[in-house]
RNA sequence: GUCCCCAUCGUCUAGAGGCCUCGGACAUCUCCCUUUCACGGAGACGACCGGGGUUCGAAUCCCCGUGGGGACGCCA
């Protein structure tokens, strides 16, 4: 194998890929970048039972919206049962590890009195050293029973963690794990080691959580004779109540962030910014963070989840991008809103007039209905309040100075409304509302010109005429 | 309960013993800009969890406490 940098995600298709899998699989990608190395996908679902092909799908759709794409794999854990066999024999034969039978009701007694002794509800080796008789179930064939490692009973494991630092643990805190369950599957620790082993993942970047795992793989890596990979421990992303960030918080799928309205920039910086900074640099594109990106330099602290904060660079994603480049995910909201672009202004012109005030692209495609369909009903207050002989004139002459147009373009369009005014010897307080009524049914709209342009030059004196008519004078 | 981790503005963070009467960003508030709504610009508010050490000097190092989180599965 060569000694080129690995890094892996590796997701369990058991739900969604929500947004702490999301920054796992950022920073895993991102450290592999920078040192020029690979990254891996792995799907681990070894847990038949829970494991679906929906999940599979949602993590792969994620992760390619996300553009955090793969140098190998997917793998897939089920996929490779033959060679967790293997290894498992190998630690059996060598002595590592032994058969268990106990049921479950024994475990369970097991634990209890561990507990009651004031420690850690655990498995207390009674297979270990043992070389009973099978015994047998009910129908009196020999029960299936589990395979267990054989953890070191004393001495201590070092995690040299990159972005922890050394934490120590002492073998006499860890049980023997089960490696190979009755139902003929490998558990997660044993998995993990051999794939990561055999795949050459020089580098795991996994969630906190997995932090108390990692002694125990340590001692299978060496059971088997292995040097185990870096290990870095990202803290985990809680819920703005500081709880563990769950469905209670809305979306947990970053699809759904998307359905929002969120664009995969947005979220990437968002996501890159929780745990790990570089000065006070706050925007950063994919080659920034690829560039500054380091294990090393990751917070030791959990952070709280602030739809506040992605909102705003959403919003700064959406403004300071090229039309061009958000199109794509515009026309997608479009559609969701079912408005076709053939009925109304085209995807790029909306996003001219609307990136200024939309924060998301949901929102965009939100306001953007009313360039689609004529004007259903004038709202109420604003008709009482701008709707008046002098206004309805101004926009009169409006009308026909547009009618006489021949390049419809805002800019275009702003001449007329200066020549307009001129002409009339009015202000534009007297004549931007009743306009705006008359294209959109409020007096809150874009930029004039651009409310009119967007409306297209028969629209817009459609629009107009039908105000005209609704009141006449 | 046991083990492990963590602790700077409401939130994300800068800070690697003196450069810190803690800097930036989001949010909030004020003012300016302005044909509406926004955008933009200027400013304000706002934090080193507590207690002991170490040191000439601590947000930074150590200990204790407190608080929060995680793990203790034939889940991953």
């Amino acid at each position: 194998m060569s000694n080129i940098v690995r890094t892996r995600f590796a997701p369990s298709p058991t739900g969604d890929l929500h947004l702490g899998g999301a920054r796992t699989a950022l920073f895993s990608y991102l450290e592999a970048k920078h040192r020029g190395g690979e990254f891996i996908l792995r799907i681990e679902d070894t847990d038949l039972e829970r494991s679906t092909p929906s999940a599979v799908k949602a993590i792969l759709d994620g992760m390619s919206w996300l553009g955090l794409h793969h140098d190998d794999g997917p793998y897939y854990q089920t996929k490779r049962f033959a060679r967790y066999r293997e290894v498992a024999e190998k630690l059996l034969n060598e002595g590592n590890a032994y058969r268990c039978f106990c049921t479950k009701d024994e475990l369970e007694e097991m634990r209890n009195a561990a507990e009651a002794n004031g420690e850690k509800p655990r498995y207390n080796g009674y297979w270990r050293d043992r070389s009973e008789a099978v015994p047998l179930d009910a129908s009196g064939a020999p029960i299936r029973g589990v395979i267990r490692f054989k953890n070191p009973q004393i001495g201590q494991v070092v995690v040299n963690d990159r972005v922890r630092g050394s934490v120590v643990f002492e073998n006499a805190e860890l049980d023997d794990l089960v490696i190979w369950r009755s139902d003929d599957a490998p558990t997660y620790n044993f998995a993990v080691v051999v794939d990561d082993a055999d795949m050459g993942v020089t580098d795991v970047i996994r969630g906190d959580d997995h932090l108390n795992n990692t002694p125990r793989q340590i001692n299978i890596y060496q059971a088997l004779g292995l040097t185990p990979p870096s290990f870095a421990h990202l803290p985990m992303i809680l819920g703005p109540d500081g709880a563990k960030l769950s469905k209670r918080h809305g979306a947990v799928n970053v699809m759904q962030y998307r359905s929002d309205g969120f664009l995969p920039h947005a979220v990437l910086n968002y996501l890159v910014r929780l745990g790990w900074s570089h000065g006070d640099q706050e925007i950063f594109s994919m080659s920034e963070m690829i560039e500054h990106f380091s294990a090393d330099r990751v917070n030791h602290s959990a952070s709280r989840f602030d739809v506040e904060k992605l909102t705003w660079l959403n919003h700064h994603y959406i403004k300071t991008l090229a039309p061009e480049a958000i199109v794509e995910e515009f026309r997608w909201h479009l559609q969701q809103q079912e408005l076709a672009e053939v009925h109304g202004p085209s995807a790029l012109d909306l996003i001219v007039a609307l990136r200024e005030r939309c924060p998301t692209l949901k929102d965009m495609a939100e306001k953007s209905a009313v360039w689609f369909k004529p004007v259903a009903n004038y709202d109420a207050a604003a008709v009482t309040k701008q709707i008046n002989p002098v206004s309805l004139g101004a926009l009169k002459t409006l009308r026909n100075n547009l009618a006489n147009l021949n390049e419809f373009t805002p800019a275009n369009i702003h001449a007329v409304l200066e020549k307009t005014l001129a002409e009339l010897g009015i202000g534009m307080g007297k004549l931007g509302p009743v306009t705006r009524i008359a294209i959109t049914g409020t007096t809150v709209s874009p930029a004039l010109d651009q409310t009119i342009y967007l409306a297209g030059q028969t629209g817009a004196l459609a629009r107009m005429d039908a105000l005209l008519a609704a009141f006449p004078v």
